[in-house]
DNA sequence: GCAAGGTC
């Protein structure tokens, strides 16, 4: 019997090959670059294979041609103009080769990732090879992770395609298509028509985009509207003459701060008749700073942009070119947990090489260094943690401080925590408690390769319970609430994640995307990068805003519903018609209502536009003494 | 000229 194999991607496909054939497979080039057919026999089924792969999805979708142009019609008529299905330019070389390679075979066993997406990928493969061979019989092969006992057991227990996960996914495709293209068209001829000359690039609208620009302009309004509050504290001190230098210690006040200067300075003056401090309490504990859970895309995106000062988009590109080059695993991954079975000592052996981290990896792999990796709470069943995979020692620039970043990762991540020798001192004064926390680190561990955190000693004089001390100084003084900062985009990848805005994949599109649409700016500050939004951004979220929907266009809920739709389509609650009637429903009532008073989005883009600049400041007040 | 999701 000869078998047909298909899976997602290259490296998946030269994986699986290697496993079942046991490294005896014959290579055959395709019309595509990057896909190979590999053939072998795999006795175990007595079968033939063949495996090759798409890179994918195959198919795009678009509307007919009587709907392609913007003039022609009423953008209205897009939710339920009729869509064409064809197979991308790009892809005809993978397409051919897959029709080929099915006129061979009797069966087709579809390899591609084991969620909904590669679901409907493989619904897509069907559709090709089923048109170079009607009746092949369809397979799937599940698994969870590459590795053999799984891949052979997945070769020689395949399932059925999920026909209601692949609906699922075209559901979202058909809704995102037409609420894009319809509100996109809208936006852009209204105010084009009007604002000739400041908008003369597509005003977009997506499902994705909105949302991601809305917690932009969300947070801007924020701080737009905050007015610094004054606080009182009383600030307890002790110095000490220790070698002779002056040590002074300060002590936190159990409240914190108060907004009532009143109370504030009654509790003071009523601290002030005492004389005496009294140390009530002295714990002693050890303590650890944890080391980092394996790197998902997620973290990677925000690591990048916090520590390394690259764009989330920016950093995903160099870790999939230092993927194609063989240096990284797969970077597209939201698993922050290692398979059991993982071969850390091959990996870790490889680094010690390095000049840098070289001596910290041969203490891992020699000295009794290794730890198995903490266990984060996430796995996508198809991709480990982001991890080194060879030794890279010619990079430069930012490909260099990517690497680097994610090979210090790793060895972090098979380390041991840091460990510490914690001091707290309770201390009681005129009937108010302070207390001071000091630290000793005892031994730094995986901070010794790790230099992204931060963990230093902060000595304490030696406090005895009971002792008694007349404190240096007591004062009351006074502060100022800071305003928020803007988004980072750090922060911004966060809420997306959090929210369920994109995937591991997009988020850091989205957020490219508006600020390409001039939706966004980004805005330095020192070495911190904020996001600013435009006043055309913050007239379009403003403006629906004060339209006022039951679900608002610019906030997650919406999406939030569509994903809700896809899990009961999947689950086989809701068919892919009833979801695509419903949601379409309700978007059109959304865009009717939207074109009817789209006045007010025009109105606060226009505001802007004529008001000037986006700049807010407000004054940073330094804390000071009341006495 | 529109979307978001895969992948290169």
């Amino acid at each position: 019997m000869k078998v047909l194999c298909v899976a997602e991607k290259p490296s998946i496909s030269k994986s699986i090959s290697q496993i079942l054939s046991g490294g005896r497979f014959a290579t055959r080039a395709t019309g595509s670059n990057f896909v190979k057919n590999y053939d072998f026999d795999y006795p175990q089924t007595n079968a033939h294979f063949t495996v090759t792969c798409v890179a994918g999805h195959l198919l795009e979708h678009d509307f007919a041609e009587t709907h392609r142009k913007w003039q022609t019609c009423d953008p209205f008529a897009l939710f339920e103009a009729p869509i064409v299905t064809s197979v991308a330019k790009d892809k005809k070389a993978i397409e051919a080769n897959l029709r080929a390679e099915a006129r061979n075979a009797d069966q087709l066993m579809i390899w591609t990732d084991c969620d909904r997406e590669g679901e409907n990928i493989g619904a897509e493969i069907v559709s090709v090879c089923r048109q170079s061979k009607r009746n092949i019989v369809v397979k799937r092969a599940r698994f969870s992770a590459i590795i053999a006992q799984q891949i052979h057991n997945a070769a020689q227990h395949p399932i059925n395609l999920d026909m209601a996960q692949a609906a699922a996914v075209d559901a979202r495709i058909f809704l995102d298509l037409r609420i894009g293209a319809a509100f996109t068209r809208m936006q852009t001829m209204s105010l084009q028509d009007i604002f000739k000359q400041h908008i003369t690039s597509v005003v977009s609208y997506g499902p994705c985009q909105f949302p991601t620009l809305g917690f932009v302009v969300s947070r801007y309004n924020q701080v737009q509207a905050f007015q610094p509050e004054q606080f009182w504290y009383i600030y307890l001190a002790l110095t000490s003459n220790t070698s002779q230098e002056q040590e002074e210690t300060p002590f936190n006040w159990r409240r914190g701060h108060l907004f009532e200067f009143d109370v504030a300075l009654a509790i003071y003056e009523d601290v002030l008749r005492h004389p005496r401090a009294r140390v009530i309490k002295v714990t002693k504990k050890e303590t650890k700073k944890w080391k980092p859970y394996p790197l998902t895309t997620v973290e990677l995106q925000k690591a990048g942009s916090r520590l390394l000062k690259l764009a989330p988009k920016k950093v995903l590109d160099i870790a999939e070119k230092l993927y194609q080059g063989g240096f990284l695993s797969y970077p597209r991954t939201e698993t922050d947990q290692f398979d059991p079975q993982f071969d850390f000592m091959t990996l870790i052996a490889k680094q010690t090489v390095d000049p840098a981290w070289g001596a910290f990896a041969t203490g891992l792999r020699d000295n009794n260094g290794f730890t198995t990796p903490r266990k984060g709470k996430n796995n996508d069943q198809a991709h480990p943690p982001i991890h080194p995979t060879a030794h890279a020692g010619n990079l430069t620039g930012d490909d260099k401080r990517v690497y680097e970043f994610i090979t210090r990762r790793f060895l972090a991540c098979c380390s041991k925590d840091a460990l510490g020798f914690q001091t707290t001192v309770d201390v009681e004064y005129g009937g108010e408690e302070f207390s001071a926390t000091g630290l000793i680190v005892l031994e730094r561990n995986y901070l010794e390769v790790y230099p992204y955190d931060k963990w230093s000693s902060k000595e304490l004089p030696d406090f005895q319970e009971g002792e008694e001390f007349v404190p240096s100084i007591c004062e009351l003084r006074d502060g100022w609430t800071t305003k928020p900062t803007l988004l980072t985009e750090a922060d911004l990848v966060t809420l997306m994640d959090k929210n369920g805005i994109g995937t591991d994949a997009t988020i850091a599109q989205h957020i490219e995307t508006i600020i390409d649409r001039g939706y966004v700016l980004a805005r330095m500050e020192g070495a911190t990068k904020y996001l600013v939004p435009s006043t055309l951004g913050i007239g379009l979220i403003d403006g629906y805003n004060e339209i006022g929907f039951d679900r608002s266009l610019s906030k997650p809920q919406l999406r939030r519903q569509t994903e809700r739709s896809m899990v009961e389509v999947c689950q086989g609650t809701k068919t892919k018609n009833d979801m695509l009637a419903e949601s379409i429903d309700q978007y059109k009532e959304m865009f009717i209502k939207a074109r009817r008073e789209f006045q007010k989005v025009i109105t606060n883009v226009r505001t802007r536009l004529e008001g000037g600049g986006n700049a807010c400041c407000c004054p940073r007040t330094p804390s000071r003494r009341i006495r």
